[in-house]
DNA sequence: ACCCTTCAGTGATATTGTCACCTAAGCCGT
DNA sequence: ACGGCTTAGGTGACAATATCACTGAAGGGT
C-alpha cells in the first residue's frame, strides 16, 4: 500500500475520494530539489505540477530590460497551479520559479493531471481554488505596484520576509527585486528606518528591531 | 437541432467532439447585456461562464483608495475564463467586468461548466488555454507598471484604443484609469503628444495623426 | 442667458527612479 | 598580514511621475 498522507496536508485534497488518492499517489513521484534551483522557467516549460511538501519557491519575472519583480511564492502545503495553465496550454511561461530553500514536492506528470481533472470533482475543485488564490496575488502585486508607497511596502516585505526570528539574511538589491524597484531606493528607505529605530543594518544582514512601529506603517493605506 | 454555428468562432472548440458541441449548447443559454453593465464585481460572484459573441467586456480593478486600473479585455471570440476560478471556488473576486459596448454571449452555468470540463479533454484544453492568456496579460501589466514608461504605455494604448479609426471618444481621467495612473499625468504627456504632432485633442475626443511616430514611441523599451 | 457639472491646464511640491561614482566589507591567495 | 578582487551599500545630482490645490473652459439643461 503506498502512502497517501502527504494528501491530508494540502486543504481540500483531504477531502478526494480514496480512490482518486491512490490514483494521484500511484503516478506521482517525490522529488527532492536543492534550494536556489530553477524549477521552471522562460523557455523550460515544466511537464509536471508539483505540490510542495517541505520548502518555499520563489515565483518572479524578468523584464526585458533585464529588472525583476517577485510575483508570489508558493510555500509547503500549495501547489504552482498557475504553471499547469501553460503546461497544458503548451504556452510558454514568461515567469520563473526558483526553490529558496531545499525543496520537497510531489511531481504529477501532465497526463496524470489531465485524467485526474476529467475524473475528480474535488481535484477539479482543488485546482481552481488554488487559481483563485494565485490571481488574487497577482491582483494585489499590480495594485501594490501601481498605487502603493514603497516605504508602506518594504515595511510589510521585510515584516513578512522575517516570519521566523527577526533576522533577516538579504541585501538590498534582493529586496529592490522583491518590490520591482531599484536597489537605491532601497537603500534609502532602509536608512531613514534605521534612523527611526525600526531595524539595524549590517552587510547582507537587516534586523527588525520594532515591528509593531513596521507593522503600523505597512497598514497605513 | 439546436445551433451549434457559434462554437466555430472560438479558437480551440471547433475540435470538440459533436456529442460535446451538442451538450454545449444544449446547456447554455445566449444573453443580451447593453453597454456599461457591471456584468461581474466584488461581491458579485456570477455563476456563469461567459463565451462573448459580440462586443467587449473591460475588466479593471479598484484599490482602495478608489483608484482604478484597466487588467485586461475580453473580446469577441474569447471567454471570461478568470472568472471561472472564483465561480468554482466560491471566491470573491477582486476586479469588476464592465461592457464597453453591447454585447451578446453564451452563458455556462456553473454546473454544466464541470461537467464540460470533466468529460471533454479539448474543453480542458480550450478553458486552460485561455486561462495561459489572461496570466500572460497579468504578468504583462506587472512589468509595464512596474518598469514602463508612462509616455510610452500611454503611446501604445491609444494606438490600441483606436483600432478603428483614428478617432477616440475619452477623456483623460478614462486614459488614467486605463494605466493606473493620475490625469494630471495623461493631460501632460497628451499635451507632449500634440505639440509634437502626433494627436489632436479637443474635450473629450483625441484624434491621431500620426500612428508611425506613436509606434515608434510605443515599441522603445 | 445663466447655472452647474465635467473636463482639462498648470504651478508647486513630494516621491520615486536613474545615473554616475564612491566607499566599505568580506574573501582569497600569497 | 598584506594586497587585490568582488560584492554590498552610500550619496549627490537630476529626471520622471505623483499629488495637491487651484484655475478656467466647454457643454448641457432650464
Amino acid at each position: 500500500m503506498v502512502d497517501t498522507a502527504w494528501i491530508e496536508r494540502f486543504h481540500g485534497l483531504s477531502t478526494l475520494p480514496d480512490a482518486v488518492k491512490a490514483q494521484l499517489v500511484a503516478e506521482s513521484s517525490v522529488m527532492k530539489v536543492p534550494a536556489g534551483t530553477a524549477v521552471f522557467g522562460p523557455g523550460a516549460v515544466p511537464d509536471n505540477l508539483l505540490f510542495l511538501l517541505n520548502g518555499r519557491v520563489r515565483v518572479q519575472q524578468t523584464s526585458e530590460s533585464g529588472r525583476d519583480i517577485v510575483l508570489y511564492r508558493v510555500e509547503a502545503g500549495e501547489s504552482c497551479v498557475l504553471t499547469t495553465a501553460c503546461l497544458l496550454a503548451h504556452e510558454p511561461y514568461s515567469a520563473e520559479g526558483v526553490t529558496e530553500t531545499e525543496v520537497t514536492a510531489v511531481a504529477i506528470p501532465r497526463g496524470a493531471f489531465d485524467r485526474l481533472m476529467a475524473s475528480s470533482k474535488e481535484f477539479r475543485e482543488f485546482v481552481l481554488t488554488a487559481y483563485a488564490r494565485r490571481i488574487t496575488d497577482l491582483f494585489r502585486v499590480i495594485d501594490d505596484v501601481a498605487f502603493g508607497r514603497i516605504d508602506v511596502r518594504l515595511a510589510g516585505r521585510l515584516l513578512s520576509l522575517a516570519s521566523d526570528g527577526d533576522e533577516l539574511a538579504t541585501t538590498h538589491s534582493q529586496l529592490a527585486t522583491e518590490l520591482g524597484t531599484a536597489r537605491e531606493v532601497i537603500s534609502r528607505v532602509l536608512h531613514d528606518f534605521q534612523k527611526r529605530g525600526f531595524v539595524a543594518q549590517s552587510r547582507g544582514k537587516i534586523t527588525l528591531l520594532d515591528r509593531a512601529m513596521l507593522s503600523r506603517l505597512a497598514e497605513s493605506a
